[in-house]
RNA sequence: GGGCUCGUAGCUCAGCCUGGUUAGAGCGCACGCCUGAUAAGCGUGAGGUCGGUGGUUCGAAUCCACCCGAGCCCA
């Protein structure tokens, strides 16, 4: 036996050590092994982009998959973690930009897309480094050694391969997307460039008359818009069909209905208006807000009523012939509000994305008024044709069009935030662009099915967020006009972009335009070079690349398949890593990650392509805010770690709250979790060592027969097993931690250990107590492995202390050893309620622990009793000579009833207030009865049954004791003081000041004394009768009293006030100490 | 504008799904204790209109509706 070793002081040492011993012995590739022909628990890695730095919410999420990972290993599946890095996309390029100083697609061309992606290629691993050495750091186990990327040609044949099936389903179209475009650079802009570039700004918003072709009063729809400029573009109006409108009538400005209100005709804020008599309709609830004319309201009506009315357009013939059986007539939309504007909204199919899913949903026709450089097209008419659309005299001659119409009613300055190009100022249009899409809407009816089989954790996530997005799904826009990304395998005839052909492999395209050489990259601009003749009889067309790469959102959601090259290569191993048991990412990939994934799998296998997925929320800094570079409130990971240990930071963070919760770093709160759990450990497990040292005791030997506390101790740990395991099983590591904490410092330190001290050191008989060993041991060795999936390092550490080496990432998971014993717990906790008691009740009374008193009362609830032995603890907890059970101290305590509602409430209704109140009123004759188990019947207006589970029958204390109670547990003590027990205490007064002298001179614990005291007579006295029991606790091989040797080198005198008389100390180092062994107390 | 989440003590969080009348922890604070794990640790106490309003119910932190505030995602 080699020992107990000593825990490391510092956790950068402890955790440095086990990383040596794991890379030394290949841990992470033993614990596989391990596993080897066990079954697969499959795990996904949602690649992250190596172009960043990993921030400190990466040690979150990276604990997240780590932990589920490293419990079901242990839990007997084998669970292989390739990793991944997602190495396409806009940010990669942005890089690139900002790396070569320059910006916009114009000036990457003129550069040149081969030079430009070299550099994007070159820029992807930049900081994979730092994302290896930092997973390595915090323990997250993951094989680098064979990592998928997603720029690899096999990824991206994988890829090709997908929507080649896509296209053979059907499911892939070229269609409109409206985008934030920029009209300058000629390009369309991210969500996240677009959130830079948000300006207020004030701009003219504008009333329309929308005049209704068939009516017999010539009525006309007032629409609202903020964006004048898409009125030409005008081909529908929505209303919500269940909102109420009005028709009202334009009465004579004679008398005006308000302050403020001009005549009609004429508005304060330039031309427009309406005239007397005018009928004018929009949403009731806007219309006081919206007219400014005196009117009278001449009918009302539901929004249904007015769908399919047709109306005159503004600017006839602006979209050319353009027409539908819809065109310019009134929708229902369920998306129009009454929060702003008129309740009736103008729609422009091109140029707002409502606005296009309405059209697309109603037939309306899909032309554009304005073309790529944001200037009207040939056909809009009033001189507008050429025109930029945001210019000011542009607007002006819009205006003048509805004036000279009468169509403006009004028009009015309005301030709003816009998006502006962030590189170039410019204001965005939002315009429907080309784009290539898959018809995810045609399987959204499976999406939200297989969805609902996915177990998500929280399951909100799952049924609101993910379920919700589902259900309203559109079609994916897969392409980006960008530089770096998969290539989309589509090339188009230049004759009759109808003929077009979807590779699915490098073979195919090799068939197509000759052979592709060894050093063939799919990439732009490379891919771009092969074309071949339309295969079209008689077309004569020339096949070529169209110029998109994808969305890089498709590559991370094709990873199930493209990792393996399948369906190229890995057949089988395909068919058996699908679908993933479980990931586990941020919440923001609902729309990234997790819906890519789906809808790629749903429509080539028809499944979800996991089983489970766990969604963490954000890390916040300490005050709740997001963290950001900008704000310069990121943390960084390394410092953390640094700073805290990885343990601490990985425990913290699942312990803090829930993962699916926001968490908050706080450098503070995580101090707290250091000291608490991982202090608390590190010294439960230094105390077993000293003296399993010390008392040179092993595993292996026989155990005495365990106490009570022991079984106690082995019964809640049963108990935490249970819960770990099942925490851990349903993902929840939150629950988990805590369970681990709370044992660890309540029960196995604070109650086990505090408890169960002297056990440990060597009685008269020498070698301490082997059942304490063997309990704590026990205990110390099953809380590591519950621990190791969480904090791997000290578990590690500690298994491999305990064990004599052997790993805890190659252990098992615990089981439950059949050490339950809930009645042995309840009792427990009875003592552990009424000691609190006590000393609540010494406090009350003013009467310090030190001081032992004669008796306390001890009543439980329910009219359990304590058993001697548990009584005995109890009076050495609280300090007195003996327990009187609650019975034995009649007189002074009287008994009460408190109702019980869950059982009253049913079996009385409404009358349940009347039976409480008869039941707090019961006489006490009624209560012992109640408590024999016997019914008792009551009269209160009527005749009530009182059963024995109705009521919970309390003891209360009657005054004169210091007393405290709670929940049924009443703790009373006796403080009347005799001279021995004053003298007892007096001894211990003693001892505790002895004890603080022999700390302040510097003694070693064991160091032997001789020891004098003088001082009060009482005080000699006690000391005198006491001179053993202090003797023995601060360890006096000699002791006199009542006399003060004379001050002497080595010799330490001290005046010391007890209770506020006089006590000299005098103390000094025998030469004789030393340890020889185990001194008896 | 829509979806989701959160709102409980000065701070960080349990409890809410499955309603039960005395709402719990920790930190911080005050007071006290321990000294054979000790640059730690322990106990006691003060501290809460459970975001607001209304409803359902004998009974609401818990269920329902609306509102307010915060965050995220999407417009």
């Amino acid at each position: 036996m080699s020992g107990f070793p000593p825990i490391p002081d510092s956790h950068e040492e402890l955790e440095q050590e086990v990383l040596a011993a794991w890379d030394a012995q290949d841990t992470f590739r033993a614990s596989l092994a391990a596993r080897e022909d066990a079954e697969e628990f499959v795990f996904y890695e949602g690649p992250p982009t190596a172009n960043g730095k990993p921030g400190v919410h990466h040690v979150l999420a990276r604990t997240i998959k780590d932990a589920v990972a490293r419990y079901r290993t242990m839990k007997g599946y084998r669970v292989p973690r390739k990793a991944g890095w997602d190495t396409h996309g806009l940010p990669v390029e942005l890089e690139a930009e900002r790396k070569l100083g320059i910006s916009g697609k114009s000036e990457i061309e003129q550069l040149g897309i081969e030079k430009f992606n070299r550099i994007c290629r070159e820029s992807v691993f930049r900081y994979k480094g730092d994302w290896e050495r930092l997973s390595r750091r915090i323990g997250y186990w993951l094989d680098y050694d064979s990592p998928y990327a997603t720029l690899s040609p096999d990824f991206v044949e994988s890829g090709w391969w997908a929507l080649a099936e896509i296209e053979k389903r059907g499911l892939l179209y070229q269609g409109y997307r409206v985008v934030p475009y920029c009209p300058r650079c000629g390009t369309g802009l991210s969500s996240h460039e677009v959130a830079q570039g948000y300006r207020g700004v004030t701009e003219p918003a504008v009333t329309v008359k929308f005049r209704l072709s068939d009516d017999p009063d010539g009525a006309a729809l007032l629409g609202w818009t903020t964006t004048p400029w898409t009125l030409p573009g005008n081909v529908a109006l929505a209303v919500r069909p269940e909102m109420t409108y009005l028709r009202v009538r334009v009465r004579d400005g004679g008398e005006p209905a308000d302050e403020g209100v001009v005549s009609p005709g004429r508005r304060h804020d330039g031309p427009g208006g309406a005239s007397p008599g005018e009928v004018l309709l929009m949403a009731r609830s806007l219309a006081e807000e919206t007219l400014s004319h005196p009117y009278e309201v001449v009918g009302e009506m539901r929004g249904a009523d007015l769908v399919g009315q047709r109306y005159e357009p503004l600017f006839p013939d602006a979209l050319g012939n353009a027409t539908s059986d819809t065109a310019w007539t009134v929708l229902g939309a369920d998306w129009v509000s009454d929060g702003e504007g008129t309740g009736v909204v103008h729609t422009a199919v091109m140029y707002g994305e409502d606005d296009f899913a309405l059209g697309r949903q109603a037939g309306l026709p899909m032309r554009h008024s304005v073309g790529p450089d944001g200037c009207f097209l040939a056909a809009v008419p009033g001189g507008l044709a050429g025109r930029a659309v945001k210019d000011k005299e542009t607007e002006r001659l819009i205006r003048q069009w509805l004036v000279d119409r009468d169509l403006l009613y009004e028009r009015r300055m309005h301030v709003h935030n816009y998006p502006h190009c962030w590189r170039c100022e410019t204001a965005l249009l939002y315009m429907a662009r080309d784009s290539w899409y898959i018809r995810a809407t045609a399987v959204r009816d499976r999406l939200v099915e297989l969805n609902r089989q996915v177990e998500w954790c929280p399951p909100e996530t799952g049924r609101g967020r993910m379920g919700e997005w589902l259900a309203g799904n559109v079609d994916w826009a897969l392409s980006r006009e960008r530089y770096w990304g998969t290539p989309l395998p589509i090339w188009l005839c230049s004759v009759d972009p109808g003929h077009r052909q979807v590779l699915g492999s490098f073979r195919e395209l090799a068939e197509l335009a000759g052979e592709l050489g060894d050093d063939f990259d799919p990439h732009r601009p490379f891919i771009d070079r092969y074309s071949w003749p339309c295969r079209q009889k008689g077309c004569g067309g020339e096949m070529t690349r169209i110029p998109e790469v994808a969305d890089a959102w498709f590559d991370s959601g094709a990873m199930p398949w493209a990792q393996w090259h399948y369906p190229f290569e890995n057949q089988d191993l395909f068919q058996s890593r699908f679908p993933a048991s479980y990931i586990a990412e941020g919440v923001d990939q609902t729309r990234g990650w997790f819906y890519s994934l789906l809808v790629l799998s749903t429509i080539l296998f028809d499944r979800s392509p996991f089983k489970a997925a766990v969604v963490n929320d954000q890390v916040l800094d300490a005050k709740g805010h997001k963290m950001s570079k900008s704000r310069g409130n990121a943390v960084d990971p390394w410092d953390a770690v640094s700073m805290h240990g990885a343990d601490v930071v990985r425990f913290y963070f699942l312990s803090a709250s829930s993962v699916w919760n926001p968490t908050r770093w706080d450098s503070a709160a995580v101090g707290e979790t250091r000291r608490k759990m991982f202090s608390t450990l590190r010294h439960t497990y230094r105390f077993f060592a000293i003296y399993a040292e010390a008392e040179g005791w092993e595993p292996a030997g026989r155990s005495a027969e365990l106490t009570e506390l022991d079984r106690w101790l082995l019964s809640r740990l049963d108990g935490l097993i249970e819960t770990v395991d099942g925490a851990c099983h349903s993902y929840d590591l939150t629950q988990a931690a805590r369970a681990i904490q709370d044992f660890v410092v309540d029960d196995l330190s604070n109650w086990y250990v505090r408890r169960s001290r002297d056990r440990f050191w060597a009685t008269d008989g020498g070698g301490g107590d082997s059942a304490a060993f063997s309990t704590l041991h026990a205990a110390l060795l099953a809380v590591s492995r519950l621990l190791a999936p969480l904090a791997p390092f000290v578990s590690d550490w500690l298994h491999r202390a305990l064990t004599g080496g052997q790993s805890v990432h190659l252990a098992d998971f615990p089981q439950p050893a059949g050490n339950a014993d809930p009645g042995l717990e309840q009792r427990m906790e009875d003592v552990r309620r009424l000691s609190a008691l006590g000393r609540a009740a010494r406090e009350e009374a003013r009467v310090r622990t030190r001081q032992p008193l004669g008796s306390m009362v001890a009543v439980a609830p329910g009219g359990r009793r304590l058993s001697p032995s548990m009584a005995a603890v109890l009076a050495e907890e609280v300090n007195v000579k003996e327990i009187v059970a609650g019975d034995g101290a009649a007189g002074l305590l009287k008994l009460s009833a408190k109702p019980q509602y869950n059982t009253l409430g049913p079996k009385h209704g409404p009358r349940t207030q009347a039976v409480a109140a008869a039941v707090r009123s019961l006489p006490e004759a009624d209560l012992r009865q109640l408590r024999e188990g016997r019914s008792v019947a009551v009269n209160v207006g009527f005749a009530a049954e009182i059963e024995p589970e109705d009521v919970v029958v309390v003891e209360t204390a009657e005054a004169g004791l210091a007393v405290a109670s709670d929940s049924g547990y009443v703790a009373a003590l006796d403080t009347t003081l005799t001279p021995d027990l004053e003298a007892e205490g007096s001894a211990r007064e003693i001892v505790n000041r002895v004890q603080r002298v022999r700390k302040d001179a510097g003694l070693d614990v064991s160091d032997r004394i001789s020891l004098s005291l003088a001082g009060d007579p009482r005080l000699e006295a006690a000391a005198t009768a006491f001179s053993d029991y202090i003797a023995g606790e601060t360890l006096a091989l000699e002791m006199t009293v009542g006399q003060s040797p004379e001050r002497a080198p080595g010799r330490y005198v001290v005046e010391e006030a007890v209770d506020g008389v006089r006590l000299a100390i005098t103390m000094e180092r025998c030469a004789t100490s030393g340890k020889t062994g185990s001194v008896a107390k």
